[in-house]
DNA sequence: TCTTACCTTACCGCACAGGTCGGGATTCGT
DNA sequence: ACGAATCCCGACCTGTGCGGTAAGGTAAGA
């Protein structure tokens, strides 16, 4: 029950990018030092960002990537969703899946609590948004990073 | 964010003990049918969960196991962190360490988030017991399983 | 037309999940 | 006393997926 770097980087690069919002596209590198992910992974990583519509990259010089909406509305679930898959703790409760199909005979108990946690993790991703992030964070950060 | 069959077996082994609770020990073989796990990999992770006191195993001819409490006194959580180890979506945000460890630069912004989910997800577990899923279980288990 | 930057595909090592196997130690029934 | 049932334990194995790196292609501004 971990979240994997893909989700954890994406989140922070979608920080970032939502730091820098409104100030037209930022560049790779530029995006890679402050949220401290290794430059050629997070290339990988935008990917799927930019097709899913979440973010929207210019080509060329002075290119870059920047946030395809406000931070306001850009909630944490859908970043994860396009980072990690559809959220579900088991695959007897995926999120896309026919609901109820439960490969036990008549089900099985446990699979209860899994519904139960698979909501209550939907809940806490889709409630909060990066603006919330950076609002909530301690302070902005003044210096870049080593 | 998946939790592994440790997690998903060792709970349908834990189920199967509660519902068999009171009858004395039971073999390894009865619990394995019973719970649908390849007999040779449960007994492994009954290991773990005998040494955390949450079973007690009886050797010899009509050996076998049972649960340490009754199953309204035994928490989902308990078997969980025993399978799988302490609670976190995230190594920054684990149960155990010293809080408030963050390896980055004065915190990240999606620390909080990851402490959200995490708060999230042990309330669930906490909050359901043993007895709680075989109460609200479908029905009772009539035949053999396949 | 050169440079900057995004875009895409291919590759790759290794840790870990998810088991299997074999043998030893205990206890019960007879 | 002895054998069957059963737990106990460590060694081993195998595929998958995470976490990247490398190398080139394509678009757009200066």
């Amino acid at each position: 029950m971990k979240v994997s770097t893909r989700g954890e980087y994406g989140l922070r690069a979608m920080v970032s990018l939502a730091r820098m919002y409104g100030r037209g596209p930022m560049p790779l590198s530029v995006i890679a030092q402050d949220s401290a992910v290794p430059v050629a992974y997070l290339e990988q990583l935008m990917l799927p960002l930019r097709r899913a519509g979440l973010v929207v990259s210019t080509r060329g010089a002075h290119g870059g990537y920047q946030l395809a909406r406000p931070p306001e509305q850009v909630k944490v679930g859908e970043i994860y969703r396009v980072m990690e898959g559809p959220i579900a703790p088991m695959d007897c409760v995926r999120e896309d899946a026919d609901e109820d199909t439960c490969p036990m005979i008549d089900g099985c108990a446990t699979r209860i609590v899994w519904l139960k946690l698979r909501d209550s993790i939907v809940e806490v991703l889709d409630s909060t948004t990066l603006a919330d992030l950076i609002a909530q964070a301690p302070r902005a950060r003044a210096e870049q990073p080593v």
